[in-house]
DNA sequence: AAATCGGGGAT
DNA sequence: ATCCCAGATTT
């Protein structure tokens, strides 16, 4: 759920869903369309069909518990470096390399003295994380933790509260006089209006909403034309995240 | 390496 | 209007 929508969005939800499916063999057992609905707005929702995915695949390949290495943690549904990563530090209070937003946020500044860190990771970042980690398995899992709060609250993109930062004395950001972000000028803010993400958002929001098969007509408010919704139609069925019936109306998957 | 994939709160 | 968010997967 945290990956890519904050967490006060989150919290709510994760609650909530964690009410309903307790363990993974529960969400594993449940309905695909009820996961949908659950997974209601907090957006790209193959991610909750991954969620479910990694919780059948924990039920069938780790008798329904959360492997504690790398390697059967990545290989789960949904779970890339990161996750896997947190999941090590924070489950098991073992030593990983964490590098989330936040973190790639907090070592630019500090370390590299750059206001921003690039558009996407870069291997010299990830030697520059792994560089850091305290070697001990408990101290690491702490510098996880610690390094994510300090960039999401205080080493903060927008503001950064740098008068109440910890390490403000070595940081190479505040050295170097806080220069400006040397790729603003590369980054590229998302579309939003007319694209076919919003147009597939509209779709599900019908389908979740709806609680019997939607004939086509329906939807043709969704896009910005007939050729658009066809298509987002067409993209969400082969994601799974769709289903077509026999009759030609749509609904979200039972399963 | 680049594209694709949501949605909402803050600025 | 733009930015940004505890990224992963596919091409």
């Amino acid at each position: 759920m945290l990956q890519q929508t904050p967490v006060v969005r989150v919290e709510p939800a994760w609650r909530a869903w964690l009410e309903r499916w307790p363990t993974p063999a529960d969400l594993a057992a449940a309905s695909t369309a009820d996961v949908l609905r659950a997974w209601d707005r907090l957006g790209y929702p193959r991610r909750a069909l991954r969620l479910q995915e990694c919780a059948r695949a924990l039920v069938e390949r780790h008798g329904g518990a959360v492997p504690d290495d790398e390697t059967a943690l990545r290989a789960l549904p949904g779970v890339g470096e990161y996750t896997a990563a947190a999941v090590r530090a924070f489950a098991f209070g073992r030593r990983s390399v964490v590098v989330d937003t936040n973190v790639r946020r907090v070592l630019a500044r500090a370390v590299g003295g750059v206001a921003l860190p690039a558009p996407h990771p870069t291997a010299a970042e990830r030697a520059t994380a792994t560089a850091v980690v305290p070697a001990d398995d408990a101290e690491a899992a702490a510098w996880a933790a610690a390094s994510m709060e300090l960039g999401a609250l205080v080493c903060t993109a927008r503001s950064p509260r740098c008068g109440e930062c910890p390490v403000r004395d070595l940081c190479a950001w505040r050295r170097a006089g806080f220069p400006d972000d040397e790729h603003a000028h590369r980054r590229r803010t998302q579309a939003w209006h007319g694209t076919d993400r919003q147009c597939r958002g509209r779709i599900l929001a019908v389908l979740r909403a709806a609680h019997a098969p939607v004939a086509h007509e329906e939807l043709d408010g969704a896009g910005t034309d007939d050729a658009q919704v066809e298509r987002c139609l067409g993209s969400l069925v082969v994601d799974g995240l769709v289903a077509r019936r026999p009759d030609g109306r749509y609904a979200l998957p039972t399963g």
